[in-house]
DNA sequence: TCGTAAACGAGACGGTACGTCGCGTCTTTAT
DNA sequence: ATAAAGACGCGACGTACCGTCTCGTTTACGA
């Protein structure tokens, strides 16, 4: 199930995996746990670069998270769970367990060693968890938006913009 | 068509609609362009309210935004036909006319009321543009992200922090 | 569906149809029905000849029956609906519906016209009731039997001495 | 395996036996297999009674038969087997050689203490056979027509008016 | 008593057919 | 002429069961 979510009929899956429809459906409640579960391993593969300033670590995985979008398979397969989890809840709690919460470890490590840098202050823990959420939904939301829907690339330049603007508002003095 | 968007089959609307399914092949030419449509107008009723500042203006244009993906056809639809149209590019045109560049008018209108009042410097065209377009896939994808895939309410305050977060990057002084 | 029972599964069904399989649901609850239908035609076919003596007439049903029988839309269908009709009330009354009471016709023709010759005494209803009940099981099952079971042709020479056996026992004097 | 053929699924089959599916396929080919040596055990409980007349005797080797095929892993197993028969020569040679054939043994045995007891005239061996055939056909074929299509209960009552007609069509001066 | 080979239990898998659902087309009927 | 009603072709879905296969475990028997 490595390559070609384009086709998105399980049968297809099925045949491209080298593998019988009825397996598939052995190891998976159906298609949308199974999306997710491909998903899900795909944006595993999101790590943190360490290049010395938040900015620059900012930069690094929102190019690498902005290319596993690029993928036919990750947005299709992306874009298709999400649709259908606004009508099943127990698939978008699937989707947040699997994708999303798993993935916040980004934002705590970017914070935690900003903080190391000295480039953040420390904070008290309720209001961390309040500012991940935030980050989370800021970044993964605008990338999204901007490759899927305004269908635009997020290359180097958008992203400096974007991470710009971002981490003024971050820093800034309230 | 208007309501009850929870059911997405044609057969359905139909029905509801008090239409045969033929009336509405004969408007558009499927689903997908019939969804859009229907978004299209929900989000028509954005209104970019005046309430002095900056940032009550974005906070109240914002709230809009969520009451309707709050409703079940606005996500519900929004979401389906953004999926397809990861796959269909001639949607993702229609999407962008008929949803997104028409609602960049509250952007527009935002920064040239906070340029009028003195809050945001004037700017030339061409960095408009890109900050126009960054800020829309900020907020909406923002948005969206928030409410549909962290499932956790838009409300006032969490409205406050993120318009607050959006405003320090804005004006900051570069 | 008249043609080519011998492959049972409904999508070839279809396809030599030159329908839809979704057309044969529409029209019937399942397989079963749609055989039980088909086969149900095919029997109809039979018409009580008449040749003057009751053993000519027999012989000539039974001729026909076996004709029916030989051809494997029949048998296939026949029997599977059977097969299945042993763990399924309301297929089996769809069975005796549809093919065995509306079968009996012949016998009952086939007694009335053998006492207007004289060849049978007149009877009363009751007793009527049950020979044309016994006379049909037995045709039918001898017949089925020697064609399906024992797989030897039910040619004019059995029928001859079947018909035989079957009218002594009718006309015996008790 | 011997109880409880209503599931007719080979799994469950297994399950109930307390045995494997694998254990299974490496005793029979097949399911068909399996359920023709099933079945056929079953039928080898029949015994042919001596009551003093033929009459009698085949009433008692008809109610014996009744009785079993009112089991209904006797009706099921049977008729599955001989449905698919139609299709597979193999298949049915196998049935007739291991029931068919196997159960004629109680015509000849009743034949032969009839004409022992000079209720039936002897007869020359050709002409034998070809009764013993027509008579299995007809009794056989009878019965399991009235039990599991006509789906009426061969009773008493039933089976002496059955015996009758067929007796009188046996012993009938030709 | 122990080691080895045959038989078995458990269960995953490939495959085929089933019956269902929804889209988009097309035909019929009535206004 | 237009629209409601609804049958139809199509393609995917998820399910059930068959028969194959591969394991790991038990059992039987001879050294």
């Amino acid at each position: 199930m490595e390559l070609g979510w384009s086709k998105l009929t399980l049968g297809d899956v099925a045949t491209r995996a080298g593998v019988a429809k009825t397996t598939l459906y052995r190891r998976w409640a159906g298609k949308n746990e199974l999306v997710v579960d491909a998903v899900a391993e795909l944006f595993d593969e999101l790590r943190l670069p360490d290049c010395g300033t938040l900015a620059a670590d900012i930069e690094g995985v929102v190019l690498q998270f902005a290319a596993i979008l690029a993928r036919p398979e990750a947005k299709s397969g992306l874009m298709a769970v999400v649709a259908e989890s606004v009508r099943d809840d127990a698939l978008r709690e699937r989707i947040r367990a699997s994708i999303v919460d798993r993935q916040k470890r980004l934002v705590l490590e970017g914070r935690a060693r900003a903080q190391a840098r000295g480039e953040l202050p420390p904070a008290d823990p309720e209001e961390t968890a309040r500012t991940v959420d935030l980050i989370f939904d800021m970044v993964a939301g605008t990338v999204v938006h901007r490759t899927l829907v305004s269908a635009r690339p997020a290359d180097e330049v958008w992203v400096r913009g974007f991470t710009r603007l971002l981490l003024q508002g971050l820093t800034a003095t309230t």
